[in-house]
DNA sequence: GCTGGACTTGAGCGATTGTTCAAACTAAAA
DNA sequence: TTTTAGTTTGAACAATCGCTCAAGTCCAGC
């Protein structure tokens, strides 16, 4: 056999996904991405086929990413509704220190794209169709253990608290933070 | 003197206001502008004197109308706690059909540009708060006709709508009208 | 009709874009 | 040690990027 692969897969999306997050589709070219995660051209096309195949692979790192954070909300607590709470909480304020941009990198590239890159877009919704149903079915968990009324449609509720989530990081992104700790509580006040 | 002006500029504005919005900075390139406003790249940085001059023109243009469509809302009705109403819900109900995108154009440019470009990026933020500040403004005026307790904070408040009217907008860009309907009337009912 | 000067034109600049591919490299199999 | 095949390399491609500027166009004032 040939040479073993020299590179990390996983760590290579993983620097792309920061980069992407923090500098948009357009806007990061390949030559940024060769530097970031240290592969030549040849490497790069060879492992994931072209710029759209390793931004939507840094998609789906991204989303994996959150899910886990949300599970990781979960083992936290044993209330849903508190495990929903810190996961926006960490989110939104987390964002102004570390993350490589404010906003939601699903959220950015349904913002930036357009047709003209149709399957990145239509990914793009479906992750974060993914997410609204995570909420969904914790807010469901939450109505099984007596922490929510039945009588709420979680579905419903878990649309509004994607929206609220995705204004908030948007929000959050052109203000100051002290701005928006008040927002956080304005938003959890609508919940309950 | 020479040759009068042969270009509408405030008409070159609106167009280029279209093309941006639709495509967002990075991929809106100085050839599909040109195409667009029907000038020559010598035309346009004569009048514009870059392709961010343009940009930041074209903000300011987007803004203004925006604060126009508000002005009329307001011309509508003598319940400025209804102006208000109709502004959401028109400006989000309205994006399906017609409007380059669904989102906020001053929203898709903060999530799409970085520091490489601070000065659209300040200028969009200064503007999403001079939208802010007028919904501000009209909850004041709500205040002193009685239709809003003067208790609430108008600033606080202002701040809320804007973010669930962020949340609004973005969330359309994924989901489909029915989702968004429901949406809406969460949103107001959080309101009151 | 002529001149002067503001405006428009578009070929083309150097830089950068996403991408390719023949050559070099490397380690396991023979 | 030689062969072999998977992997990496980086120069270079065509296309496009934002932008410039010498030349052409147009009309008001003389």
């Amino acid at each position: 056999m040939g040479n073993l692969q020299k590179y990390d897969r996983q760590d290579a999306v993983n620097k792309a996904t920061h980069l992407f997050w923090e500098k948009g589709f357009h806007a990061t070219s390949m030559r940024n991405l060769q530097e970031r995660i240290d592969m030549r051209p040849g490497s790069i096309y060879a492992t994931f086929g072209s710029k759209e195949g390793l931004f939507k692979e840094s998609l789906q790192c991204y989303a994996d990413a959150s899910l886990s954070r949300l599970a990781a909300c979960k083992e936290e607590t044993d209330s849903p509704l508190n495990a929903l709470k810190y996961f926006v909480k960490s989110v939104v304020l987390g964002s102004s220190s570390g993350t490589p941009s404010e906003m939601c990198m699903l959220v950015k590239t349904i913002s930036e794209l357009t047709e003209d890159n149709a399957e990145l877009l239509a990914e793009s919704k479906r992750l974060l169709k993914v997410m609204e149903n995570a909420f969904a079915a914790l807010l469901t968990q939450a109505q099984e253990q007596g922490e929510l009324d039945k009588s709420r449609d979680a579905k419903r509720l878990a649309r509004f608290i994607q929206m609220q989530l995705i204004g908030l990081r948007a929000y959050t992104r052109a203000n100051s933070d002290a701005e928006v700790n008040e927002l956080i509580d304005d938003a959890f006040a609508c919940l309950t």
